[in-house]
This record gives C-alpha cells, structure tokens and sequence, in this order.
DNA sequence: CCGTGATACTTGACGTCGCAAGTAACCTGG
DNA sequence: CCAGGTTACTTGCGACGTCAAGTATCACGG
C-alpha cells in the first residue's frame, strides 16, 4: 500500500464525507429501530432474514456469516442467541460432519414476519425516502461492488440437516 | 412507527441489499486497512481529520462527537487515547467551565499527515474505485440525507482554551 | 447570595464483534 | 489403515462503543 499520489477531486471528497456519515449513522440508526420496536439486534435480524430466503431456510454457518457480511465466530454468537430464542434450530450438515447448518424455525419465520414492517418502515424513513432521483440501478450498481474482496456469496447448504 | 403496506419495488430491495452489505462490510474494511497500515483505528483517524479541519484545530468535545457520529461518552474514551499518545491535548474552555476542547497538537497533525495517504489508498481501493459512471452530485445529495434525525453540525468550540 | 434545575463531561457496567487458539472432521498419500 | 495437512466451527480474550449514573459547572429566580 505505496503512497497515493491523486488526493481526491473535490466532488469525491464531498461525497467520500457524506457517505462516511452515513456509514456512521444508519446502521446504528437501524439497529435502534429495530431494537426499539421488536427487541432484535440488525444482525439477528439479517440472520433470520438470509435463512429465510434460502431453499429449505438452512445455511451452513460459513455461508451465513458471509451473507451477512460478519465473521464466522460472530455469526456462531448470532445464532447460539437465536437458538435460545428458538427461532433458530442447529443441525449437523449430511454430508460434512464438521458443517452445521443453522435452520429457521417455524417460530423463527414468525419472528421474521412479525419484525418485517418495523424495519421495512425504518428502512423508508432512514434510507429509502432520501433517494430523490438518483439512478437506482446505477447506484446499486456501484455500492455493490463496495469493498468486495472477493466475497461471492452463492454456496447453499445441503438441504437435508439431521436433528 | 405503523404498518407500513408499501413492500419496496424490485430495483429499491435490490439496492438495499447491495447498500446494507456495503454499510457492514465497507467500514471494516477501511478499518483494518488503517489498523494494518498505521495501527490507527478509523475512529482515531477521523476524530483527528475532524479536528484538523477547523480554525483553531480546537472543538468542544460535544461537536466533536456530533462531527464524528459518535456518542459523547465513546469520544472521551477517544480523546483518552488520542491525548495518552499525544496527538491530542485538552483544555477547559475560558467560557464555559463545564465544556473541554479537544486540540490537535502538532504531532497529532503529523500523525495525520501520515496516516492520510494509506487511508486515501484505502477509500479508493473500497469506493471511489467502483463509482463508475454514478452521478455524483445526485448520490451525494442522497447520501447526505441518510438517517438524518437532526444532525446539524456547524457549532464550534471557542478558539481559546487554557492549557 | 443561595437553591433548583439544566448542561457538559467522565466513569462503571454491559453487550457485541473480531482475531487467535483449540477441537473435531475430512481427505490425500503411503 | 493411518499420518499429516486442510477445513469448519467454537471458545478465550481483548477492543470498542453505548447507556445509565455520577460529578462539576452554569443560569435563573427569589
């Protein structure tokens, strides 16, 4: 990582300024809501929310964890929390006897539904509603490949996970 | 905070799914380069960015916080290193005996000069890289509604502060 | 001048997350 | 079949940031 020579034009920084506040505040912003209205952290959130758009709502831990952008340690923390609450259901992977996959429970997918409207709302209120007229599919576009360093997320766990 | 009825069109999910990624991975990332790169945390770097860029290089340890997003009691925790290491000093203010102004010390200046190119190096490679072709006038704009609750930041300490 | 309430910061207790080390299971070569 | 290396997850530890409570200062009313 040499010296950068180029120090940046004035829109860059200008927008290099807003968008560090926002990576500030809208996660905390987020978080809040969600704790707020429905006694649930954003990453459990995101958690149940990834297992539940997964075929057979089962991921192996890894997968998990890389879908929600945390480490794996984090995510086995996530979900030992949302197995107390059983909302989540653990089960030793078919086919790897070192992988488990986290499965969401009928309750979980309830938690799910139930939390869906207090975030979608703080979602709207923090992010959604300032949009204006940007170019969405420009702006998707470039966010996505924000900090990719190799992170493809498409693995699946095995759909079969015993008790 | 009600039901909100309104599900989010195809392209407002995707974007929020490339942006909430984006908001966990992207802060990590720049976090460890500089940790890394100058055994800094982001924190530290920017509450001395932030301190460098006003007249005096002085500010209430109130907006400073505000102007880092954080909560007042984690920026004394901050200003706590940041002073053990002397890149910060602290002086009670001449007019309010209750406020401390936190003052950029001339080596903490110079520690930012150096930390600056590896953090410069950083954002390029994590953001303004994958900008593309966005229209960044719009985006900022965007951008810097985000998670607005009132954030006004302007005050600023007075210049004067006893050592 | 003094009491009451508000304001500015600090400190203590707590929760979360990441890294490094540890354990268990897989896999390849002999 | 088993030794050695790799992979998947869990646990110990430390860092960081928040909330709540505590201390010092200010500002207003009597």
């Amino acid at each position: 990582m040499g010296k950068a020579p180029e120090p940046l034009t004035d829109r860059e920084q200008a927008f290099l300024r807003a968008f560090a506040r926002a990576l500030m505040t809208v996660p905390r912003e987020l978080d809040a809501d969600l704790m707020r209205g429905e006694g649930m952290s954003a990453s459990e959130y995101f958690t149940l929310m990834h297992l539940s758009e997964v075929p057979g709502r089962s991921l192996r831990m890894s997968d998990l964890a890389t879908a929600a952008g945390l480490s794996v340690s984090g995510m086995t923390r996530i979900v030992q929390r949302l197995e107390a609450q059983g909302f989540v259901r653990r089960g030793k992977s078919t086919c790897d006897g070192r992988s488990w996959n986290a499965v969401l429970t009928d309750a979980g997918f309830q938690r799910l539904t139930e939390a869906w409207p207090t975030h979608l709302a703080s979602v709207r209120r923090h992010v959604i509603d300032h949009l204006g007229d940007v170019d969405l599919e420009a702006f998707t576009a470039a966010v996505l490949q924000f900090a990719s360093d190799g992170c493809v997320i498409g693995e699946r766990a095995d759909s079969a996970s015993a008790g």
